[in-house]
DNA sequence: CATCTAAATGGAAGCGTTTCCATGTTGCAA
DNA sequence: TTGCAACATGGAAACGCTTCCATTTAGATG
């Protein structure tokens, strides 16, 4: 059918293993035979067959990755980075979505490992027990992102949730934020959005704050953060602080507080998480977590690489930071104008 | 090193055709063979290693996708979509990533089809003539998406760009908007959004609308919206009507226009395309064009599986429609309240 | 000049499946 | 009882590559 490595062999006049050689750039190969080699290699339209190089050298060169949602900006944003930088390494991706539950992941990740992947991106770091054991149990490199744990399977790339959390709220205490309530993601909950809830939490604890009947559960969407305005706005004394585990509940927030005429910060302030490209544009600009996700996914690509390339002492732990950007949609002192996209369009 | 066909069948004591049968659930096999071999693979804790079943079977049972952006939405949910289909049917995906860029898409074809996949999903239907060449003389089922075509590479399945830009702009023509306004992707232009433009702008010349000066170029993002705003601003006779290729140029324009007071649908009416879920969250809630994402996504799954199934001669070209939704960016006659997610939330 | 070493190469043995072919077996009709 | 399907099964030959081992050759060394 297709032409193999036997008849570029034929056609060079050498062995099989010659032209494997060569497609491997080996060593001992001679230039004479190399450049015969892949003149023949040019005549015929040899491509190789990776399916068979990855039964023979036992090294597949595709990676598997489990994200959520493929939908949702953020994790795509990590799968961006480290499908550009495996790319760059000459591995590929392999793509599952587990839709938020721990139990799918485990059937992915059962799937997944009869094809024989050389590496391992996993989001999140709460998975099953037997996720972790099928993991361990392969042997191969895993990563998992966009959360710390101390416990990884393999590997983890990410950042502290809880603390960012935690630090948003201190500092917004700090500007004169006082009556604080908290919107938590309902629907879909996970690690990621927990930490953060929990930071919130111990946070106001810290502060002292009595935060009954202040945490109020919302799905993950636009419609999720106007419910949670709603729900503010019954409570007495008067909140003056929302803060949100998603920009995605924050934004639908200051929306509802479009509609319902409650001034932002004025009345309310509001704060998100993620900081994605709405957080920038909206009306007022929204203070918010950023993380670098793009480069998060590079840097567990890297990891991954490099515990292929048998770096097995190496740390295996990166924590890549997060961002805490101040805008108008939170009272401050030092009255921050807007930045990014709205900067150059106020007038 | 880990259990293979051979292990089950020597503790079976059957031949190790007879355990691959078993796997592929092959009619010749008695009931107690069956029973004896599941048990064994069982006890072992036996997976097949599905790369050599891809290198004997000539089937991998992967699909090879590539779109723009992993990170944007519109082609996620697609993928979303397909993934899913999918995975019901033992398929699974390999995703690249093409940043709008016909020549990056021929590199990652080549690349992929020497992983052997047994289909192929593209974006959209502008592709290179080697991207063509080589698609073709592989054999294997294609599905361009996003778009429609007459000269498919093998089948594809989309929605009219081109016709929906043109009706939507008629209807708003016949709801009172006069004067009106192109704002045009200028980075990462496409197949897609050029259709959308072009199909507005001949809307314009049905209806014998002068549109000098009134394409407007911008970036597909919230800033550029804004821009395109600040540029409409300047314009005279004063225009009411933008219609944007994209809803995140739409956004963005509305957004601007609550910074500038400037009244929507009052004094601009603004329209987008795509239906995101920002669409129905922001205010006034965005007229835009939808598409069920997802399930153009599934339905490409589903041609790619017939095709598999050796349908040749199954219809090339499926069309998944689009729609028109009317919502209060844009003047209406009959009055239409928000819908969606804004719906309950108004007061 | 004899020996040794390193580089270059051919060839064969896998890698873990599927699939084809040949060889039993069984049951049933004649 | 005989013969013949139809079914069940074992075994071997691919699938297209990598890699190891043995061999050859040439250059270097004493």
């Amino acid at each position: 059918m297709s032409v193999t490595i036997a008849d570029v062999a034929k056609l060079a006049n050498v062995g099989a293993g010659t032209v494997s050689r060569v497609l491997n750039g080996s060593k001992s190969v001679s230039e004479e035979t190399r450049a015969q080699v892949l003149a023949c290699i040019q005549q015929l339209g040899y491509r190789p067959n990776l399916v068979a190089r990855g039964l023979a050298a036992k090294r597949t060169g595709m990676v598997a990755a489990i994200i959520p949602s493929i939908g949702y900006t953020q994790h795509a944003e990590a799968i961006q980075g480290l499908s550009d930088f495996l790319h760059e390494h000459g591995l590929r991706l392999m793509i599952g979505h587990c839709g938020y539950s721990a139990e799918n992941e485990a059937r992915i990740v059962s799937d997944f490992l009869e094809r024989r992947p050389d590496a391992f991106y996993l989001t999140g770091t709460s998975h099953t027990a037997d996720t972790r054991r099928m993991l361990r149990q392969s042997g191969i490199p895993v990563v998992e992102a966009a959360n710390l744990t101390d416990d990884p399977i393999d590997c983890v790339v990410g950042y502290d949730n809880f603390d960012a959390a935690r630090q948003v709220v201190h500092l917004l205490h700090a500007r004169g934020h006082r009556n604080i309530a908290v919107a938590t993601s309902l629907h879909d909950p996970n690690d990621r959005t927990a930490a953060r809830r929990d930071g919130y939490l111990a946070a106001c604890a810290d502060l002292g704050i009595d935060m009954t009947e202040r945490l109020i559960a919302c799905t993950n969407s636009f419609a999720g953060g106007a419910a949670a305005v709603a729900q503010v706005a019954r409570l007495s004394p008067a909140i003056d602080l929302l803060v949100c585990v998603t920009d995605v509940i924050a934004v639908g927030a200051i929306l509802e507080c479009q509609r319902r005429g409650i001034a932002v910060p004025g009345q309310l302030g509001v704060c998100g998480f993620d900081d994605l490209p709405i957080a920038a544009a909206i009306n007022p600009a929204l203070t918010t977590i950023g993380v670098d996700r793009v480069g998060m996914g590079r840097t567990a690509g890297q990891v991954l690489l490099q515990r292929l390339g048998g770096a097995a002492a190496m740390s295996g732990s990166v924590d890549v930071g997060f961002d805490i950007r101040e805008h108008a949609s939170t009272r401050s002192e030092i009255s921050a104008p807007g930045e990014g996209a709205t900067k150059e369009l106020r007038e």
